[in-house]
DNA sequence: TTTGATTACGCAACCGATTGCGTAAATTTT
DNA sequence: AAAATTTACGCAATCGGTTGCGTAATCAAA
């Protein structure tokens, strides 16, 4: 295991001193074109690379951006981080990140890691049970930039990416009372959760203007997983009366509970029409297809990255826009399209 | 904005040197309990955290494991990173995550990108074109371990974890052929790829063992996508006579692939059985549910990322075991049983 | 009380890149 | 040709922990 090559090396070589070949490496206006030509092509020959530790200690920065995920096994937060992991390479970014797995407490833990690690700025997307954002004071103390995404809270020094969660319940609900449903169950999560609250205060208001009564028992709150579809289902099976549709809050819950109810002899959408969120790829594999909301994800993760590097770089600052609300789109389905 | 603490500046206030203070907080023996208490609180009470580059440049370690992935946004990947993850905090390791896309090229510039970062270990999961591993030898020149799992390529320099695709691929076809079927489509993906190519193995041998013929016009070499598993079966659907089954190298292909074969009247299993590979969720969201193969990917993982680390601090070697097959079995579900 | 061993800590060099300041050489201006 | 600029580079300090070696102080043994 032969020695890294250092710039001192380098010097030596070529009779230069090593601020020479820092510069020379660098383009730095001050150093010849002949001068510079010699030293990359005598870093290259010589197999250099630059010691990074050196550099970010030196320069007190450290080209790396962490980001913030309660998991990455959904179709939403992989699209979301691919879209980052691309604008930060494409900047001379390293991307860290950390699961919080629903946890506040993780989810500190990360935010302490990640400021230990010195991050130059944060992406965070938050855990269900967040309810403050006492933890990331560290780094807005240090003028460390942090930009929300998706899962928020609203909080005066951290800008935010989200999607209109109001809206797209509200205009969920609306088609499907549009179909003739009346009695609407809405399963959705921790309503800690700015994407859950905002839902079902859409779906509230849709309800209201069509002068229906919302009543508690028509809500199931739980952790929006496969299996807790599977329980709502079950749940589901045993009101009375029956309702005639539901909105669930994500896609795996809503197939999940789909899928139940068919064993039980509901017909989808006749008896009972089903609508998720997220347009994950299991929306298209239910039979019938959920009717759900199209989430711009990728789009969601790039202008994230994109805003908080540009800041980074002083292009423009993250706090120009307080809340970017992307375009969502409803996505009408069979699973929700009653025959007439 | 306030300068960061440093150990001289706990080591000023403590009337100490900093070396003390540097061994006070790494716990060195050679420092009274006494002392360390002192600096331990005093350290928390400063505010004080350690920084990482100054440590990185004389340790000449980093503490940060690298790992190559196609892609994350499959449930097994993201399994495995979830479990990589919770190893590497519980060491004291950081992770940095990388996607090649299922591209070599972008593969070659991640394994740059991990070593220019210093990376003390890495673990990899190769694309779906890569044939050879010369882009890891920067790696293997400098001792820095290198362990492959799941998608892998046999090499006397790096050991592998995996599961025994071979066999998975034989028993899934066995089980096939006990339920009456004959002619058993088999989609799949690059040959290139290990996993595939050793499904495939399996299969023939299966095939060979049970007395039929296998012909060229039952394999379906595609992308293993959603998109993908329609295309297939709109070929398959041309097919004459019709295959009695599908035996698809993964489940998002199965599903969608087995979606469109229902919509076109197939009945499944009846008409033709289908079974995928991994469990992912999906598999369960089928109807009927797809029969497929485990894939103990938390604890691909696990293995891999904890014979890493105990490599890196000398505990065990990875060299003591070349190959690490982990237990995959076959789950057997309603897609693949045919009534009598 | 003296000697030898042990404990507890400090000194100073180092890791490798960066950068403010200084200066010799080259070039332009008067 | 002398003076004023400009160009091109070097010196040396700096970033903050780490660590081999040395030593004063404390303690046990003789």
């Amino acid at each position: 295991m032969q020695k890294d090559i250092t710039i001192y090396d380098i010097a030596k070589e070529l009779n230069l001193s090593a601020a020479t070949i820092s510069r020379g490496l660098k383009n730095h206006r001050s150093i010849s074109d002949k001068t510079k030509k010699r030293i990359t092509l005598k870093a290259e020959e010589m197999g250099y690379r630059s010691n990074t530790f050196a550099s970010n200690l030196r320069q007190k920065t450290t080209n790396t951006i962490g980001v913030i995920i309660p998991r990455m096994n959904s179709n939403f937060v992989s699209t979301v981080l691919t879209a980052v992991e691309k604008v930060a390479n494409d900047f001379g970014y390293n991307v860290i990140i950390s699961q919080s797995i629903e946890n506040v407490n993780k989810e500190k833990l990360n935010t302490q890691t990640l400021f230990d690690n010195r991050v130059d700025g944060v992406l965070a997307s938050l855990a269900y049970d967040t309810d403050n954002t006492k933890h990331f004071d560290k780094f807005i103390k240090k003028q460390i930039p942090i930009i929300f995404f998706d899962r928020i809270i609203e909080c005066d020094d951290i800008p935010s990416v989200v999607i209109d969660n109001f809206k797209s319940g509200y205009d969920l609900t609306q088609h499907l009372i549009s179909q003739g449903c009346t009695r609407i169950v809405h399963i959705t999560g921790n309503q800690k959760r700015n994407v859950y609250r905002d839902r079902f205060k859409g779906y509230r208001k849709a309800l209201a203007e069509a002068g229906i009564d919302f009543t508690d028992d028509l809500l199931i709150v739980n952790k929006l997983t496969e299996d807790a579809g599977i329980e709502a289902a079950n749940n589901i099976l045993k009101m009375k009366p029956l309702p005639d549709a539901i909105f669930s809050a994500n896609d795996i819950c809503a197939a999940s509970c789909m899928q139940v109810l068919k064993q039980n002899g509901i017909r989808i959408p006749d008896d009972m029409a089903i609508t998720g969120f997220n347009n994950d790829p299991v929306s298209r594999l239910t039979e019938p297809n959920l009717t759900t909301v199209n989430y711009p994800a990728f789009r969601m993760g790039e202008i994230a990255a994109t805003n908080l590097i540009n800041h980074l770089q002083g292009v423009s600052s993250i706090f120009d826009t307080h809340k970017i609300i992307l375009k969502s789109e409803l996505l009408i389905r069979e699973s929700s399209l009653k025959k007439k």
